[in-house]
RNA sequence: CGAGGUGUAGCGCAGUUUGGUAGCGCGCUUCGUUCGGGACGAAGAAGUCGCAGGUUCGAAUCCUGUCACCUCGACCA
């Protein structure tokens, strides 16, 4: 037991430090392991498995509202890159440059793609000719390279991993939107699939995208207050569509810039899961993007008919889930141990005292909950506790997202929430950029979250600087 | 890029102050006993002490340089 008790406690508990608590999940779950190339991570079997999971549930939901996959050039020339000024700027602190190809120098550099709007702008220049070729709806599942400072698995690596959708329409109103459309999409996603709540609403001008006229954003709260951009969706307007110089010929028979969107989700969402749900024993899992969703762990498997038993529920679920039986010589106490910290959402245990009662033992992940059941209509047993846990796991979240925001009507008071009581502060705002930096400023680091669809009146004026108020504004500390 | 920290067996660490030729736990291999919350015994395998110089009879240990990673800031999905 003293040796249990150890390995438990190689996972530092999330009250003491979340950080170190989050570093120690990604490894002990077997997520990533660290690559020796600077900021980047080497994504083992079960987090690709994870990423695979979202993947599919995305994708289906892109083909559904008409998207198309395609694949650009992992290389931006330099000239192509500086089309648009904003974009340019935005990015080129964060570019990699291929300068060499072989033994020659490169005549003109080669980003490496941070993003991929100046491509699919190329792109489109030459595919758009006429109003019966919009609207294009293109989607691209690839890595990006962003040159960061300070990296983290899942939350922010060098390359990673994502979907970049890239839109062009006739009109602006149809690219609002579509723009407003995915965001749906990606709302959707995060709730029905990762059971993960989120704010969702408008970027300030401060924090919107690099060429971008409007941002819309999707911020979940992590389980410690502090929020994470869990996904952007970007109006363009026709900005780009000038700069590259993309027109088509409109009903009227004249020429028209065509209106661009983009949007994009990453597998800082795997991030996302491990700091919404999971807790001190490792990960905890929605059985939705679960790898396995019910692992079967025989007891005393050397007894007569275990395995056998065992053998059989595997076979009588697999077609219904994703189940694993580990029927290894690790003893079950190991087992049940190592599941858990992987974040299986159901164990079924069965042992010989189980088989003389046609029953089995499920345990659920998110709440230890100990459940004796039938082996009769086990699979719809099983389904209906799935749909459970991931309700219970969106409820849990949601509560926590709304136990951590908070009000604040008085500068003093949003000072003090803000030193105090980790999460969002809803706040009224005149507006102004200055507000946000001096609260930047002010905090340590709080920011403006977004501008929400559904803002609330909580008084007149600005709540840093007096002013009559235009917005009310969720702030919080962010990753 | 600023501040701090760490590099010793697959993983986690001790050893560095005071130089003497490398150790512990977990894991791994084989055999046996176990099996309802991280089992036990026996026998094994495994380390150019991050890298490069230097000092010394002798360096994991002292000196210089360098690289990588982690945490916290600034920047960003």
């Amino acid at each position: 037991m003293a040796d249990n008790k150890k390995m438990v406690e190689a996972i530092t508990s999330r009250d003491v430090d979340f950080a170190q608590w989050y570093t120690d999940i990604v490894k002990k779950a077997e997520l990533v392991d660290y690559s020796n190339v600077k900021g980047c991570m080497v994504i083992r079997p079960y987090g690709y498995a994870i990423w695979e999971n979202m993947q599919a549930d995305m994708d289906r939901r892109f083909k559904e509202t008409g998207h198309e996959n395609v694949y650009m050039p992992m290389f931006i020339p330099e000239s192509l890159l500086q089309k648009e000024k904003d974009h340019v700027e935005g990015f080129a602190p964060e570019c990699a440059w291929v300068t060499v190809g072989g033994s020659e120098k490169l005549a003109e550099r080669l980003c490496v793609r941070p993003t991929s709007e100046t491509l699919f702008c190329e792109h489109y220049s030459h595919i758009i000719n006429t109003y019966r070729d919009l609207p294009k709806l293109y989607n691209q599942w690839c890595s990006v390279v962003r040159w960061e400072k300070t990296t983290r698995p899942f939350l922010r690596t060098s390359e990673f991993l994502w979907q970049e959708g890239h839109t062009m329409h006739e009109t602006a109103e149809e690219a609002m939107e579509e723009t407003l459309k995915m965001l749906k999409v990606y709302t959707d996603f995060y709730k029905e699939t990762l059971a993960i709540p989120a704010v969702v609403g408008k970027k300030t001008e401060k924090e919107k995208f690099a060429g971008a006229e409007i941002t819309y954003t999707i911020e979940p709260m992590m389980h410690n207050g502090v929020a994470l951009q869990g996904g952007t969706s970007h109006y363009f307007g026709d900005g780009f569509s000038k700069n590259f110089d993309i027109t088509f010929t409109g009903r009227d028979n004249k020429l028209h810039y065509p209106h661009q969107t983009s949007w994009g989700t990453s597998t800082r969402m795997i991030g996302a899961l491990i700091m919404v749900h999971s807790d001190d024993d490792g990960l905890v899992l929605p059985p939705k993007i679960a790898p396995i969703q019910v692992v079967i762990v025989p007891v005393a498997s050397h007894k007569e008919g275990v395995l056998e038993k065992a053998g059989e529920l595997y076979n009588e679920l697999k077609d219904k889930f994703r189940v694993k039986l580990d029927d290894s010589d690790q003893s079950p106490g190991w087992k049940f141990a190592q599941y858990e910290m992987k974040g299986v959402p159901l164990r079924l245990e069965i042992g010989p005292k189980d088989i003389e009662k046609n029953q089995c033992v499920l345990v659920r992940r998110d709440t230890r909950e100990k459940l004796f059941v039938s082996l009769d209509n086990l699979d719809q047993t099983i389904e209906k506790l799935l749909v459970e846990i991931h309700d219970d796991m969106y409820n849990r979240a949601l509560k926590n997202t709304e136990e951590k925001t908070h009000t604040a009507t008085t500068y003093d008071e949003f000072l003090d929430i803000a030193k105090n009581k980790p999460g969002f502060i809803k706040a009224m705002w005149c507006g102004d950029t200055e507000c946000e930096n001096k609260i930047k400023e002010d905090t340590v680091g709080v920011k403006s979250r977004c501008i929400p669809f559904e803002e609330e009146h909580l008084s007149d004026t600005c709540v840093c600087c007096g002013k009559k108020a235009k917005h009310m504004v969720y702030w919080g500390k962010q990753y």
